[in-house]
DNA sequence: GATGAATGAGCATTCATTCAT
DNA sequence: CATGAATGAATGCTCATTCAT
């Protein structure tokens, strides 16, 4: 797509090349699907390539082995996350990140089997999806934040991790849960809380003291 | 410990009885170490075994699978820091989430290789340690607090998940990157924000507009 | 039983001596029990001395093995069969093979699952129980008989295993099928074929020619 | 037989499906040589896919586990013996039942391992033979018998199975003792013992009374 | 003698990966 | 390019047997 598609030679070689590319589409089609329903580990190759109704062989043509194609997955997920993200912001000049942040959950909704399939790679992915699209969001704003105070510039990545971690459990009450509530309200609820904080009362003393042990 | 108890107990079951649980603590002990090493579904019984230097068949007399020790040494694990949370607050009259908050990461510091490893498990743990420790605490301060505006009752639970996803990214910078900062100053950012949010100039317009497309 | 239990010593070393037959009778019965419910391949050391409510150590302290208790069971029930048989015909000067077979099909229908378990095991008894009660008894009274024509002495094996084919198969209506025909009805009907042969009929050309290749 | 009879049938199925179906044969012909050598529970997956030259995971590719294998080749074996029989007596019009146990005789004969095996598998065919050649073949000529007195149609199960039980250990004579006699004469001895039942001077009296508790 | 915890050889089974067609 | 039969290393698990108490 990259380095063949030149100038005039674009529409010159659909020989094998467009079959080939929707080969490849359709085992990454088919391993979304077989990822989601049973998650990296249990999902086996066989299963990919029946999904996608090529040969086993044929899976080997196009990635190198299980974690290749999860990688690959992952990342076209997460980029079309990021891109329709960046559409759907596009029109506003200076998207704030409330803004932002309203997006995200649009889009993720759309596209909750990404986040569920994220999770069961867990330490498998390459981390080839850089430092997450959250983090690399947050850490964007936090660096062009007037005033962090009391929190310190070195904090920055503490404070982008802790508004993943907000935005992460968000994502999870749709995943196995429910799919209420929707990504409009929900993004009301977390900005919010990134806002103001959790309700005042909370960090008072509570009125009836509970049994201390069995408290935690 | 369980050694020197016996002054006036030695009645119990002396036969094999005494071998057979610390065979059980060998395995037990193996397993958190060769989970949190290799993770859960990269850890295999004869590494376990090998590591609490018994024999394969051994393992099969104290648990049916590897399943079983994961949820095991989880369960035992969390069990272990909801304890000594409770024995650190238990000389606290009426405990405030922000002591109960800063007990649990003290306790969970001291062993966070329970983090990790239940992080590898993923879906396996058959989610027998209940909801979580996290999740009933904050329900049960959520479910005393006396107002809880902007947020309806019905909205404990995603709160709850939100205070959780909080701490479970900071647990997180615990995890494969550096020990720093500690659980003191932890807690302290983390209550900061759990109390009055994040940094207001982060949700003010951006000075400098920044490229979309690339922004997210 | 026979080495010990001589003169007055018989009643002088009850000592452990007692308890050592208790433990391998219940051994013996358990084993009996198992073997019949799973089968000799099926059947575990485990499970017979579970069932026999002892030690799995105290097992090797009575066999050598799963095929010499196996071997036990058998020979014995046998053993009990033979002398059972032996008295039922005690009464008579010179038993007929008719009251003999008679008394056999009593006998092995009051113990159907020794002829249950001696078929679980096939290859695996160590033919220890001689050339078998049946083949044994068939053989004495073929080699006293006056006229075997048209067969010679060599068949008198040959007439042996047929003979004991024939008692083999009554038998086997028992073992998983039903209870009937009883004993008696039984061997009226053995015994008649034995005499006899079957039904002349049988052998004459079929009225209806019928379809060859599925005829088999 | 297959490899010929192509001329005008070669677009079957070209690609991988004959040399699938030349591994598939080379496990049959293993597993028959295995478990006849050391029965259905001693034989090993392992000695099964060395004898056939292929890999271990080549036999899961084409049975599900061992009992799988071996219901197939006894199946198939009995198959063939039953076809073999069928053209053996195909030119007769009206095959009696003497005609047709001589053929069984001879091509169980030929066979005589399919018979071993079938022994060593006991309870773990899954009966999927159905109720066994013999029975069938018993059955269908009892049905069609004109007069089956003393005996009533309610016999026939029994008579079928006591028709077996007589041919069974005729063919026993053949599978760990000698090949003699051959199966024509077999076919005789047998045939005469179903006509006219055995020597009448066997039920006489015996003339020397014999010992009466070990004549059994 | 009795016990049962421990042992480990041995077997079944899976699945990522290769390669001849 | 596509295929899918074949491969075998790797792993889980069982169970007869031993031996310290």
């Amino acid at each position: 797509m990259n380095q063949k598609s030149e100038s005039h030679q674009q529409v010159k070689q659909p020989r094998g090349a467009r079959r080939r590319a929707r080969t490849r589409d359709s085992l990454l089609v088919a391993a979304r699907k077989v990822f989601a329903a049973r998650g990296y580990h249990d999902a086996t190759i066989t299963e990919i390539t029946e999904a996608a109704a090529v040969g086993v062989g044929t899976f080997y043509l196009h990635f190198r082995d299980k974690e290749a194609i999860f990688n690959t997955v992952l990342a076209e997920g997460l980029e079309a996350i990021r891109r329709q993200v960046g559409e759907e912001i596009a029109h506003e000049d200076n998207p704030s990140l409330p803004v932002v942040v309203r997006a995200i959950f649009h889009q993720v909704y759309a596209q909750r089997d990404i986040i569920r399939i994220e999770r069961t790679g867990e330490g498998v992915a390459a981390r080839s999806s850089g430092p997450g699209i959250l983090m690399e969001t947050f850490t964007r704003f936090l660096e062009q934040a007037a005033d962090l105070s009391p929190f310190s510039e070195e904090e920055i990545p503490l404070l982008a991790a802790l508004l993943e971690g907000l935005m992460d459990r968000a994502f999870h009450c749709w995943w196995d849960e429910q799919d209420e509530p929707g990504p409009d309200l929900m993004a009301d609820r977390v900005l919010h809380v990134m806002k103001h904080g959790f309700p005042a009362s909370l960090f008072e003393e509570p009125q009836k003291p509970f049994f201390a042990p069995s408290a935690l």
